[in-house]
RNA sequence: GGUUCCGUAGCUCAGUUGGAUAGAGCAACAGCCUUCUAAGCUGUGGGUCGAGCGUUCGAGUCGCUCCGGAAUCACCA
């Protein structure tokens, strides 16, 4: 609809005033509620042009349209703004035609498709994930479904970090203290269980770090030398020198983890195509750095460190490799690049990561492109805000982290006992109930955190649990659920889509508003890719269900004795729920049939 | 100190490439279930868009300065 007035306004201002309109100028926007029309011509741009007042030119240009075509039925000039009113028999037309779109909204990926490399979640395996995860992983998995649906070929992939002094300390606190247990042995997830020992090895270090300080070295000093530090840094200097004893230890702690993980990834829904590990790509990592190095794009200091200078962007000298010659975070993630690269040629590598490693993404670019890997243009680091609780920061010391498995088994016993409060669900078996109710409290979780702004912190109050009502999962879910039950009672008491008659109807201002923005939803999906914003969908999908919420507040559907009128609405309705259903799935969100 | 990001109603957040009188939800108050799901709908109150200057026909949006907050600047990841 708006394609076809810029077609025509710009006829309009070829023929008026004989010039020619760029796209720039011709401002085409939603008309405000409080305003009467549909889409409102921003006329002070095309004043220039018309060398007339920009009242005088919007009546020109309104009169030609209403004038020219029928799609435009009237309009009205307030100040410099054309209010165009569209034809309601327009919108119906416009119903129909996206109701045949079997796939309306979604374009599949065409051959000259762009291909793009998602990371995310990138998880530590000596720690459980928590809140600040379910943020990467929420954001990074409806990001992989808004590309696919804009038409890119998606690689959703996960970097594990596996490999470091970090996973060394939790080995270590095992070796020590665990006297063979396992997470079979204490009936624990396997990631929890690994975390505990991490949290061990912290809390012994400690203790060993407190007599040192007494006797007169630095809190840093004695740090580094503490036995257990000592050992541990032996033990990844063991691994990297491949000694069978260490890298079994690993593989079994390290499969532990996974286990765990992978608990936590089903229950939150999300997927990767590709996972890679740390410990196969920090060696190639090295290779790119030693190489480097030989053709001289990088510095090799005298204790043998190897760094980059990058002074001349504004940015400091960075280290690659340390004087040992083992690896650092920036190795890895230049080799896990390369690797990627030459895996898929990626024309964009977007890397979901939390704003505080900004300056390692930049760092991580500006190396690569030093190096020569003109590629590395294409690297791009979706940076996100991170989650703070009403106290500050979540704080491991501090026993404030919100564990990811707890929350959602938080947020689904929530949603049970909100469904038991109202009545719903019965009828239902136990296990269809669960399913709802766990349908129902991510949907809020994931709603809640995809509905703000990425770039920006955001504050979760455990105790003020999440919403249920409202701007909120549940409310599009419910929306959702009502129309399906619509639908199935149409279906039981034989009521179906009448054929040929509806394009006589005349709709009603809400049915046109839910037109409107049903009519919006392909360039919405186009626009969340280009931007990388889950927030944009999840606010139109706001919108579209309040709209809707309205509509079947006022009017009835089943009810309606016109046929033609009670066909078109229930084509609306069924329009609306598919439009919703997909809009959900890019947020990662399941639609309930019933609520 | 350098760099980057944030600041909109009591709270949580929207606000399109700069467009008309800045919008939702929560919380508070007042209404609406004999009728397709009331996890819904309707109404009331609530604002120096952090402050100032500038650009513009027009600034919450762009530029500069300042104030407040966050992140980062490791032989951590």
């Amino acid at each position: 609809m708006e394609k076809l007035l810029r077609i025509v306004i710009k006829e309009a201002v070829a023929s008026l005033y004989g010039a020619d309109a760029g796209d720039d100028l011709l401002q085409i926007q939603k008309t405000r509620k409080e305003f009467e029309g549909d889409y409102t011509l921003v006329v002070f741009p095309l004043a220039k042009i018309s060398h007339r007042s920009p009242e005088q030119t919007a009546r020109d240009l309104g009169e030609y349209l209403a004038r020219e075509i029928n799609a435009v039925s009237g309009f009205n000039v307030i100040k410099g703004f054309l209010n165009l009113t569209i034809a309601p028999a327009e919108w119906v037309t416009r119903l129909h035609e996206i109701h045949g779109e079997e796939h309306y909204g979604f374009a599949a990926p065409g051959p000259d498709a762009e291909t793009i490399v998602i990371e995310y979640s990138s998880p530590n395996t000596n720690k459980p994930l928590h809140l600040g995860h379910i943020r990467n992983n929420l954001l990074g998995f409806s990001l992989s479904r808004i590309c696919a649906a804009a038409g890119a070929r998606v690689i959703r992939t996960n970097i594990v970090n596996d490999r470091g002094i970090h996973i060394c300390k939790s080995m270590l606190a095992w070796l020590r203290y665990g006297n063979g247990r396992t997470p079979a042995s204490e009936g624990m997830k396997g990631d929890h269980f690994v975390g505990d020992y991490y949290v061990l090895f912290e809390k012994k270090l400690r203790e060993q770090i407190e007599p040192l300080v007494d006797a007169g070295s630095t809190p840093e000093e004695a740090r580094e030398n503490a036995p257990l530090m000592l050992e541990a840094r032996q033990l990844l200097l063991k691994w990297e020198a491949g000694d069978p004893d260490t890298v079994q230890l690993w593989q079994m702690m390290n499969s532990w983890v996974y286990e765990g993980f992978d608990v936590t990834y089903r229950a939150l829904g999300v997927e990767f195509d590709r996972i890679y590990y740390e410990s196969d790509t920090y060696k190639i990592g090295k290779e790119i750095v030693l190489r480097s190095l030989a053709e001289g794009h990088l510095i090799r200091r005298e204790d043998g460190s190897v760094w980059i200078d990058l002074t001349a962007d504004k940015l400091d000298q960075k280290l690659l490799l340390r004087s040992d010659g083992t690896a650092v975070y920036m190795t890895q993630d230049l080799g896990t690049a390369t690797i990627r690269y030459n895996d898929y040629r990626f024309d964009r590598h977007i890397y979901v990561v939390g704003n505080e490693q900004n300056y390692h993404f930049q760092v991580l670019a500006l190396t690569l492109l030093r190096m020569g890997y003109d590629w590395a243009k294409g690297l791009h680091h979706f940076s996100y805000g991170m989650v703070e609780l009403p106290e500050g920061k979540m704080k491991s010391r501090e026993g404030t982290v919100v564990d990811a498995d707890d929350l959602i088994a938080e947020m689904t016993a929530t949603a049970e006992e909100m469904s038991r409060e109202l009545g719903k669900l019965t009828g239902y078996s136990d296990a269809e109930k669960k399913n709802i109710c766990r349908q129902i409290g991510l949907g809020a979780l994931k709603y809640y955190i995809l509905k703000v702004d990425p770039k920006k912190n955001m504050t979760f109050n455990p105790k003020e649990s999440i919403d249920f009502n409202g701007n909120t999962g549940p409310f599009i879910q419910y929306t959702y659920a009502r129309i399906r039950s619509v639908l199935k009672k149409a279906e039981e008491t034989g009521v179906t889509f009448a054929a040929g008659e509806a394009e006589k109807v005349i709709p009603n201002a809400k049915e046109i508003s839910v037109i409107k923005l049903l009519n919006d939803f392909p360039a919405l999906v186009t626009e969340a890719a280009s931007e990388l914003s889950p927030a944009l969908i999840a606010n139109y999908c706001y919108d579209l269900s309040r709209e809707f919420n309205q509509f079947y507040h006022d009017y009835t559907i089943l009810g309606e004795s016109d046929e033609n009128l009670r066909s078109f609405r229930l084509k609306l309705s069924e329009l609306t729920g598919r439009v919703l259903e997909r809009g959900l799935f890019l947020l990662g969100i399941e639609a309930p049939e019933r609520m």
